[in-house]
DNA sequence: ATATCAATATATCAATTTGATATATCTAAT
DNA sequence: ATTAGATATATCAAATTGATATATTGATAT
């Protein structure tokens, strides 16, 4: 498998559970993945060629006849076997970008006003995902007992937990930066 | 200003406060920085020769003659107020990119005691981040009401208080993978 | 019937980022 | 005098991003 293409991983795990087309592996990676971990046409379409010279993918002949292109992949026994060896790896690598916390590092350059406006479109961003999260969950939880929904939810559950601490702060960051606050930060 | 180019902002921020080379911004964004932004010499570099072109940034002649290769750049005032509108747009780019809910996600695939060692070896990362991040607090407090800190200081306890709710999900979430717990996530 | 819009589907490209590596100098310690 | 580590610039292959091109199919509206 290609060394640094972390997108491989992705994909032969979306394909562990069923066979997909490119355009299916956009979509499900845009779904509740799409929380944590991004993919685009361009990195997912070389991917699928690669990996399928590589022997880890194989494509299936599309079903119907006649009818539209349609390239549907299935994960081979050695897929499967990459796929656990990475998921039985210990380095890891789990990083934040974020944009509003570099403008809040630089926020001495403009009017206060304008790093809270950006706290404020930051926590509305963060709320408009908490729904969303909180929807996963009341699904997820009526099918909790079936086959990997609890990693599902577990996934989703790290998300609302981590956005809920988001919102505490921009309360707690607010007050600051409109001085209703003094040191007493942790309360 | 190249268009997509994230780190040209990064760059201009940091020499909003003072003269800096490509290795000294290197070590700027390595340090505080580094818990919500990346950059790297080959981005770093490239960066500032565009920048210094477009006259965005200047080079500052080396004070010490005969001395070895250094070149601190110096924000222009086309650089200081492309900085400000950067601050000044609403749009944002906050993304996660978390291997380790990618492997949760795909748990099903392996032994669940591979998916909790997992977790715990996010517990490990995630306390030792947290360590680093209340002594750069500590520090940040005794000089609070100094010019710009509040702002590395709020940078700060944004890591602190999602690090925080990571672990009190990994212990949740170690709970339920163990079976210690049944539906009753929340508590 | 047919026009139109949204969804399906594959594919490619320029710009950017990453992570590694190459090269060289200076400083401090042994 | 030698070595190790920090300083410093620079480049490269591989990967990612975000946009765009192209074409088909299915559903809705006229």
């Amino acid at each position: 498998m290609a060394k640094d293409r972390k997108i491989d991983l992705v994909i032969l795990g979306l394909l562990s559970h069923e066979d997909l087309t490119g355009y299916d592996i956009k979509k499900r990676i845009d779904g509740a993945i799409g929380f944590f971990w991004k993919g685009s046409f361009g990195n997912i379409y070389p991917a699928l060629s690669s990996m399928e010279e590589e022997g880890l993918i194989s494509k299936k002949k599309n079903s119907k006849t006649g009818s539209r292109e349609r390239i549907p992949y299935h994960i081979t026994t050695r897929g499967t076997k990459a796929l656990r060896s990475w998921l039985q790896e210990d380095q890891v690598s789990n990083e934040l970008r974020y944009e509003t916390l570099l403008k809040l590092y630089f926020g001495g350059v403009v009017d206060r006003s304008v790093t809270i406006r950006n706290i404020e479109i930051f926590e509305e961003d963060v709320k408009r995902n908490l729904a969303v999260l909180n929807m996963f969950k009341e699904n997820l939880e009526k099918v909790l007992d079936e086959e990997d929904h609890v990693f599902y939810y577990l996934t989703v559950t790290f998300g609302i937990d981590t956005y809920e601490a988001y919102l505490k702060w921009c309360t707690k960051a607010k007050k600051l930066l409109t001085g209703k606050a003094e040191m007493a930060f942790d309360g």
